[in-house]
DNA sequence: TGAGATTCCATTGACGCCCATGAATGCCCC
DNA sequence: GGGGCATTCATGGGCGTCAATGGAATCTCA
């Protein structure tokens, strides 16, 4: 395999089973490795369907921007509610498995499939179909976002795969 | 369970037995436990009808807070009051489980369930449906401020794109 | 002695751990 | 360059452990 791989790279789907257990992409799973944190911390993501994930460097992003506001402030209620009280930190077990939650399994609309999405330090799960559609508008947008910068230069948006 | 447990986070809902015994969430307790807190130190959550509660920290948090304030102000004589002299400690049995006085269960209103909610130094003790409520409001608050903050830059709100 | 409260024990259901299978990939040696 | 072997990884199943819950037993204070 590549070098350092300290960031979330490319994108996966793996099966659930029966028992809910549902591979860790081994990449990730190397990733989460080195960042240390035991386990995964997963968070709702805001505008979508999806679930944000990562490690100690996801959390520290988190935690980081909840340490602005005064502890008892209404502020802080409802940032701490939306973004510490949705988070679920899961366990990994020692297959490299771990198993979603109801409330997970909800938010992301999961049934039997999901994809893990790299995007650098943390990463999404989404319902594969769910995820084919947003990326499809992702890509949509970028192409559009391009275009618009690109008569002013090259610069500011980095070439767009497919992606597989 | 996973790595180190210092801080609440997730939200879990138990039940109230005939005898007013309530189950600590397990992750709850741990983090307890690591505080050093014997016990757990409880105060009505100011502008909500639930409770707040925590360990060392929480209390730490309070006196702190409490401290900004000039001892002879009036605010300082409200505050007090309200997070000092409405307090509670109670006590957490082998088995994991507290009972609620009554004071706490008028406060947030309880029956016969209970929703803990982790917001780090702290946890937060809701009747579900109330906090089911709240949860939507903090969600779509947390939007609201996300874009306001989002736009001076990206403090306040975690990364919620792709990011490096 | 009785009511409320606290401790101890039992049940059950979920979850973590171990092992097995099988497929895909990479490696080595011929 | 090709064939075969070893490794890795995703997946499935069985089993032990732990947590949440319920009930019984014990304690305490009036």
């Amino acid at each position: 395999m590549a070098g350092r791989m300290d960031e979330f790279v490319s994108t996966f789907t793996n099966r659930i089973d029966g028992k809910g257990r549902v591979s860790i992409p081994a990449p990730f799973r190397e990733v989460l490795m080195r960042d240390g944190f035991q386990g995964l911390y997963c968070c709702p993501t805001l505008d979508q369907k999806a679930v944000d994930a990562g490690g100690n460097r996801f959390r520290d992003a988190i935690r980081q921007s909840l340490s602005q506001f005064d502890p008892f402030s209404e502020d802080y209620e409802l940032l701490s509610t939306a973004l510490m009280g949705e988070s679920e930190i899961l366990s990994i077990d020692k297959d490299g498995r771990t198993v979603f939650p109801d409330t997970i399994r909800a938010r992301a609309g999961l049934t039997d499939l999901v994809t893990f999405v790299g995007q650098g330090f943390k990463f999404q799960i989404w319902e594969p179909s769910r995820f084919a559609a947003y990326r499809e508008e992702a890509n949509s947008r970028m192409r559009a976002l391009r275009q618009r910068l690109g008569a002013k230069g090259s610069a500011g948006v980095p070439p767009q795969g497919g992606g597989t």
